[in-house]
DNA sequence: AAACCCTGTTAAAAAAGGTTAACTCTCAGA
DNA sequence: TCTGAGAGTTAACCTTTTTTAACAGGGTTT
């Protein structure tokens, strides 16, 4: 774990992308590079990242089905699109999505950085999500270590239990969409899957019950919501 | 939960809404940000803001129309507009609708902060809802915790349960609109939806049952109204 | 007062969630 | 290779929440 920004980079172009992978890396980002939507997203869900830069058509997944799937579970990942088109319909479409920037192709590299660390700046001053560890409660949270500790006690999390709660995490005191989590974590929404997650919610409430101040609640056919009133 | 007042801060233009975002918070306020109307009105039906500040021109929903639909359910909660033109129509359509005040961009950030200091001074004095809890005859009425007492018993209301009394509670003594009620609530205002909501009201009932001087009344052909004799 | 719409209430059905335990699978260590 | 622990899933059973149905009144209008 090294202090450097995170960043997923989801482009099919090889050219490109191994382009831009290591010009980022040269100015000091740490770069993930995914050759298509699909990746990408199992990447985002798997990992740990503070920025996004998708390509708008990609095989498998374009950007922007990307985006809304990651918007469904983190509102506030800066995400900035690539696209070789100039068409106003795409700009818009991406902004009601959620993006924080947009870049027409071709565009240099100069230019991608400068628009990378204009919107780091403006996000960064409020939620520095810059630490692994997140407060619950009492509670400290370590999803890179899969570790839930409490008055010195420290709990490891399964797999499961640790994405789920990272998840409801991120959405502390907002609801957790019940679909998009499952699609997160299991990958589909079937009726199995969901009752899976319901056993995993009950596996949590029972390691948060130390905390009176903590508290899964279930947003009748919603989601759920880990309510932190510390 | 703090006892700072919140804001929910509704702008398209990431470059301001996040710059408004940053300067607020550090200002001491809890700002929560939406970028479109539609995100506006769904968290304004979800949580429980005391100021709203509206961008008139964005996708989904414009500025006017969140507020519309908010002025069905709460006649009180302070509204700012931001526009970028500075026509006089806009101007009074907003006043018309229930603005509190109105700034045309461009505009200084200390500006901003002035305006909302002085709408907070002005409506504060007589209604502070500073507190998460409401009451309602000797009940107490916790929308975040989904929780109303009285006599030290605690009851837990559902969603549905919480969101209705929550509506009924915002516009105590007054009449709360039978559709505008069902729009928050449901989203659609159809029979089954409405006949639904008749049972809630009936569960209430029986609730509030508990104090004599506390009833929810039907105002025919419009909507239901709490009274509080209190 | 007849017709019509709106509301009140209760019960039943349906959908969603909570919990526990059994079962399956995998993988590491004997 | 066998065994057992740990992780995850499925099953079963139960409770809660929400919707729908059914029937009974009320209020309004004509």
């Amino acid at each position: 774990m090294s202090n450097k920004i995170e960043i997923l980079l989801a482009e099919d172009d090889d050219n490109l992308g191994l382009l831009l992978n290591s010009f980022l890396k040269a100015k000091g980002f740490n770069v993930d590079l995914a050759r298509n939507g699909k990746e990408a997203l199992d990447k985002f869900n798997d990992g740990d990242y503070q920025f996004l830069i998708l390509d708008v058509m990609m095989p498998e997944m374009d950007g922007f089905t990307v985006a809304r799937e990651v918007r469904n579970i983190d509102k506030k990942i800066p995400i900035l699109f690539l696209t070789a088109k100039t068409m106003k319909e795409d700009k818009l479409q991406g902004f009601s999505i959620g993006a924080d920037d947009y870049l027409t192709k071709p565009f240099s590299m100069e230019e991608l950085v400068a628009r990378i660390e204009a919107i780091l700046k403006r996000s960064q001053i409020n939620d520095s999500p810059l630490q692994s560890e997140y407060k619950i409660g009492s509670f400290t949270f370590d999803p890179e270590k899969r570790v839930i500790s409490i008055d010195g006690k420290e709990e490891r999390l399964t797999t499961k239990e640790n994405h789920l709660l990272k998840l409801l995490t991120k959405n502390k005191n907002e609801v957790l969409d019940r679909q998009a989590a499952l699609r997160a974590i299991w990958g589909d929404d079937n009726y199995f899957n969901g009752r899976s997650m319901d056993v995993y919610i009950a596996k949590l409430r029972k390691i948060l019950k130390q905390d009176e101040t903590v508290e899964i609640m279930n947003v009748h056919g919603r989601g759920f919501k880990l309510i932190d009133r510390e």
